[in-house]
DNA sequence: ATACGAGTTTACAGCGCTGTATCTTGAGGC
DNA sequence: GCCTCAAGATACAGCGCTGTAAACTCGTAT
C-alpha cells in the first residue's frame, strides 16, 4: 500500500499539485469551493503530507536535539519534560541525544552529526572544553545549559550558582547552624557546577563573618549517593562537629541523610540537610529534601526562546542569560517559623 | 555560509557526485586512489550528507517515535534510556513524544502526524483502546509496550504481570506474613496494569491456600504517593490488621512507607513493603524498597527487535512476547535468609 | 469595447541525495 | 591482435514537496 502524495490528492480533485499544497498550508486565496473539493479529495484517500519531502526544501525540520548526559538522571528528565512540552508549544520536537558525560559523545553533538536533521541543538555539556565547542561548533544553533563550559561565542542558561549556594548557607546560619558542611568535591571532578556551588557556600559563610572550616568540604569518591553517605559518615566518625549540611545535589543529599539516620542523628534537628536541584528524590527520601531549586520551567523556555531566535536568523555574539531559582523547603531543614520561634544560640552538635 | 554539498566535494575532487556518494558509504568498488582524492575533499571542505535528503530518496529515516506517557517519570525515564541505547546500538535515533496518558495525544500518536518522520512507533498507551489502535493504525511499523490496550493485529511486549503479583505474594507467604494487603485500586482507573497485578494478588493468595480478604485490597484516590501513603493511614486507622503491602508501582510504595512510618510501625519487622518496577526511587525510601522489577532492558531490546523487524518488511499478525521479571530485595523486605533462620509461625500485627 | 488589476490557479524548477542503467577501461583468454 | 568480462566510474532520473513567476479569470474603470 503506496503512500499517498500530493499528486493522487491533485489528480482526484482535478486541480494542480500547488492548489493541494495551498490547501494543505490554509493559504487564504484559495476559492471556497476549490477548497472544499481539495478538502474532500484529502479526506477521501487519507492524505498526509511527508514532512522528509517537506523539509528538503525548506531546510526547516521543525525538530531541536536536547543533548544531555543521562536521561534517567531525575534532574535531566525533568527538565527534558519542561523543555519538550516548551518545545511543542513552539511547534518543535525533540529528539534526545545521551551523552553520559563522556567526551567523544560531546564531540558528536557539535560535528554536525545531526546536520540537516535538526534545526538546532540545546547542549548540557559536562567534559568538553569552551575551547573545543567552540572550535567544533559549526552554525548549527546552538543553546548551552548548565555550569560547564560556556565560551563567549555560545548562548547560555543558567542559574546562579554562587548566590544560591550563599543562599543556602545563610538560610541554614538563619536557623543557627554555624557547623555547615558542604558536600561534596569529587575527586577528578571534570565538571563546573561543584566549583561554583562551593564557591558560593564559602561566600556565604564569609558573609555571615565566618571563617570557612576546609574540615567542613568533605569529599567524595564518586557521584554515587553511596560514596556520599560514606564520605558523612567517615566524617561524623572522624568526629567532626556539623549542625547542616549543604549538598552539591539531591543525590549526595540522599546519602547525607543515611549517613545521618545511621549514625542516630536526627534530621533536622541534630543536622539540617539542604539538597540541590529539586528532584523528586527529595519526595521520597526521609525526612524529605529541602533543595535549592533551579526554575527548570524558565530554563526551558529561556533556552527555547534563545534557541529559536538563531534558527530564526539571529548572528549576535553569545547571550549568557540568569534564570531565577528558590528553595523548595521540606524536611530536611527545620521549618523557619519553628526556628524564630525557639531561636536556638548554641550549634546543635552531633553524638557520634 | 552555504553547506557542503555533495556536488561540491565532487567539483573539488574532480568526480561524480555517485563516486562521492559511494566513498561517504564504504562502497567496497572504488579505486584505493580516488577514495583518497575523495576524501581529502572532504575533509578539505568540511562535508556532512544532508540527512533529510538521504532519507528522502531512501525512504528510510533512521528514527523511531518513543510514545510514553511522562518523560520524567523514573518508570518510564528508565525505560527510555534502555530504548535509547538500544536503538543507537542499531543506529536509530529515537524522537520522545509525551502523551500524559491523554486520550487526543494518543490518539495523534497513532495518525501518522509522524509520517515520513519516523520508520516506526514503539507506544506505551494508557487511555486508548485496542480497538482504536487497531482502527487509527495506519502502516508505520508500531509495537505496543505495557498492559494497555493490545490489539491482536500489534506487536506488544510486557512482562507477565500475574505472575509477578502472585510471585511477589509468595514471597512475602515464605516470610510468615499472612495479612498481605494490595495497594492499591484506584478510583477511575483507566489502565490496566493494576486490574492484572491484583488479580495475581488473589490468585497467588489462593495458590498458597489462603482466602483474600477484600478488606486488605486499598483503594487509593489518585496516583501520587500522598494517596497512597493516606490510603495506608486510613486502613491502619480503621485497625485493619497487615503485616505486607503489594503495591502497584513504587510511588504508592514510597506512600506506604511514610503512612507506616507516622503510625510508627516497623518496616520490614511490622509490615513487609513490596514495590513495583524496581524504579530509582527506591533507591532513596527509607528503608529502601524491595520491588518487582521488569527486565527494562530485555523490554527494550525485544521491542526493538520486533519493530525493526516489521520495519524490515515483516507482515505478520501481532506477535506477543513475554519477558522476564525479577525481584530486587533492599531493606523493606525482611532478608530471606533472616527468615529461614527464624521462621514465623504468627502474622504480625502492627501495633496501630 | 478595451484595459486594468486584484484575486486565483498553475507550470516548473529544484531542494541534496541515491538507485539503476549504462558506459569505460584494462586484464586475461583465445 | 581481437574479444570478453568484471571492476570502476558515471549520467540521469526522481524521491515529494514548495517557492517563484507566470498565466488566467472576471468585474470594474476608462
Amino acid at each position: 500500500m503506496k503512500r499517498v502524495r500530493l499528486v493522487d490528492v491533485a489528480e482526484v480533485a482535478g486541480v494542480s499539485t500547488k492548489t493541494v499544497s495551498n490547501v494543505v498550508h490554509d493559504y487564504p486565496h484559495v476559492a471556497p469551493e476549490l477548497r472544499r473539493r481539495v478538502q474532500a479529495a484529502i479526506d477521501k484517500l487519507g492524505y498526509r503530507p511527508n514532512l522528509t519531502a517537506r523539509r528538503l526544501v525548506t531546510g526547516r525540520t521543525g525538530m531541536i536535539a536536547l543533548a544531555i548526559p543521562e536521561i534517567d538522571h531525575p534532574y535531566f528528565s525533568e527538565l527534558s519534560r519542561q523543555i519538550a512540552e516548551e518545545a511543542a508549544r513552539r511547534n518543535y520536537r525533540v529528539i534526545i541525544e545521551q551523552t553520559l558525560g563522556k567526551l567523544d559523545a560531546e564531540h558528536a553533538v557539535l560535528e554536525d552529526r545531526e546536520a540537516g536533521l535538526v534545526d538546532g541543538i540545546i547542549f548540557h555539556p559536562v567534559s568538553i572544553g569552551a575551547l573545543s565547542i567552540a572550535k567544533l561548533h559549526h552554525d548549527t544553533p546552538l543553546v548551552l545549559l548548565g555550569e560547564g563550559a560556556m565560551p563567549a561565542t555560545s548562548d547560555h542558561v543558567m542559574i546562579d550558582n554562587v548566590a544560591a549556594a550563599a543562599e543556602a548557607v545563610h538560610f541554614l546560619l538563619r536557623q543557627g547552624r554555624r557547623r555547615i558542611a558542604f558536600l561534596g568535591v569529587v575527586e577528578d571532578d571534570v565538571t563546573f557546577s561543584t566549583d561554583k556551588r562551593l564557591l558560593g557556600y564559602q561566600q556565604g559563610l564569609i558573609e555571615a563573618g565566618l571563617d570557612p572550616d576546609p574540615g567542613l568540604v568533605l569529599s567524595v569518591k564518586d557521584f554515587s549517593s553511596e560514596a556520599s553517605g560514606e564520605a558523612v559518615r567517615a566524617a561524623l566518625e572522624r568526629g567532626v562537629s556539623i549542625d547542616g549540611i549543604v549538598c552539591r545535589d539531591d543525590k549526595f543529599a540522599a546519602g547525607a541523610l543515611r549517613a545521618c539516620a545511621a549514625a542516630g542523628i536526627s534530621v533536622p534537628d541534630g543536622i539540617a540537610v539542604l539538597g540541590w536541584d529539586d528532584t523528586a528524590i527529595g519526595k521520597y527520601t526521609t525526612p524529605s529534601l529541602t533543595s535549592v531549586a533551579p526554575d527548570k520551567s524558565a530554563l526551558a523556555s529561556t533556552a527555547l526562546e534563545l534557541l529559536t531566535e538563531r534558527i530564526d536568523g539571529f548572528r549576535g555574539v553569545g547571550r549568557h542569560r540568569i534564570v531565577p531559582h528558590g528553595l523548595t523547603i521540606r524536611g530536611s531543614t527545620p521549618s523557619v517559623s519553628a526556628e524564630l520561634a525557639v531561636p536556638r544560640g548554641e550549634p546543635a552538635v552531633p553524638s557520634a
